[in-house]
DNA sequence: GTCTATAGCGCGATAGAC
DNA sequence: GTCTATCGCGCTATAGAC
């Protein structure tokens, strides 16, 4: 193995497989055959694969939402600050050569396949996306940049919604310039 | 077996598994399970299991295609036609006892696992719902009743994405409800 | 910490009787 | 058209040597 760290490339192994694939696809050998290691030998590390699943997505989500909390305390406009956001989803779309969508998108569709912990993970994601999201709407509104009416919140819904779901569909079509070209559509109805 | 009709019944199994779990955790097994007949039986009607999913997706995309077209066709106003449309979808996640989502939206995360046929028809499935919010949306903004800038086709796969999104992620949390919410807050941003 | 070997099961699929 | 029986494989997981 290159890596030092084993535990990380057996997590780095098994989240491309299932952005790519789905978690009910993956499997301890495919990782074995990606990483070079013996399947026994991950199961040293991950005991079974739904604590393999639920420390994926603890990662994921530390990660991801690290990501998110730097563009929202950063200092663009809240309009930049949203497209900034979409532009995470449109990279993971993009980076390596095949379609890698949201792992906790793809799990999502998975969810009742899903031991207790890491169905979990998923709710807790979508949550806190959702309510950083709440932050930026409720900022641009306040500055006059965003019109919409109604709830934050469902807006929030709706945006993450479109983002989880535009990933699936623009793998189907489209790809990366196809979400793209989504999220613009979407600040021009929230910019009036 | 209760239904007259064995292939219906192995599709409507197939279907419900699906819409639950997705493709990757429905086997044979469970369909027989479901319905009371032997596995080999099933291969009798369905040689393969791509065959199987094949048929599933040309039966779903013409029922539910079909709902959408008396929709669309009907006299009713483009916002009510909007408001229709959004209610198939919660229409899906609420029947039932658990939830179910878009047989293709779960197809379309598993989509690099699909078979060619099958692959096929997920990405016609999507397609060809586009094509028809395309053309409620242009009615909409010819009535003046709609006011979104920029192109219909955008705003159509925004909001193709926004259901098929939000049916996986409402599953998660809120349900048929909040995916209700989300549609109606959908329309106020269309409607200015 | 990694390995070989294997248990035990569920999977898709087929052969052949009725 | 449905059944019993079975094949061969891949899966998660474990035991135990090194």
């Amino acid at each position: 193995m290159i890596k030092g760290d084993t535990k990380t490339a057996i997590l780095d192994a098994a989240q491309e497989l299932i952005q790519r694939s789905g978690a009910n696809a993956m499997s301890y050998q495919h990782i074995s055959e990606a990483i070079g290691i013996r399947k026994a030998s991950i199961h040293h590390h991950f005991p079974t694969k739904d604590a393999l699943l639920d420390a994926l997505i603890r990662r994921y989500a530390a990660y991801f939402l690290g990501l998110v909390d730097s563009i929202v305390e950063s200092k663009k406009d809240p309009a930049s600050k949203l497209r900034a956001y979409a532009g995470l989803f449109e990279a993971t779309l993009s980076e390596g050569k095949q379609d890698k969508a949201c792992l906790c998108g793809m799990l999502g569709a998975e969810l009742s396949t899903l031991g207790g912990p890491a169905a979990a993970g998923v709710r807790r994601f979508y949550r806190e996306n959702e309510a950083r999201l709440v932050r930026v709407l409720e900022e641009g509104k306040a500055q006059g940049q965003f019109h919409y009416k109604g709830d934050a919140k469902l807006v929030a819904a709706m945006i993450f919604s479109l983002l989880e779901g535009g990933v699936l569909v623009a793998r189907a079509e489209g790809g990366h310039q196809r979400l793209h070209a989504m999220a613009e559509q979407t600040l021009k109805l929230l910019q009036r």
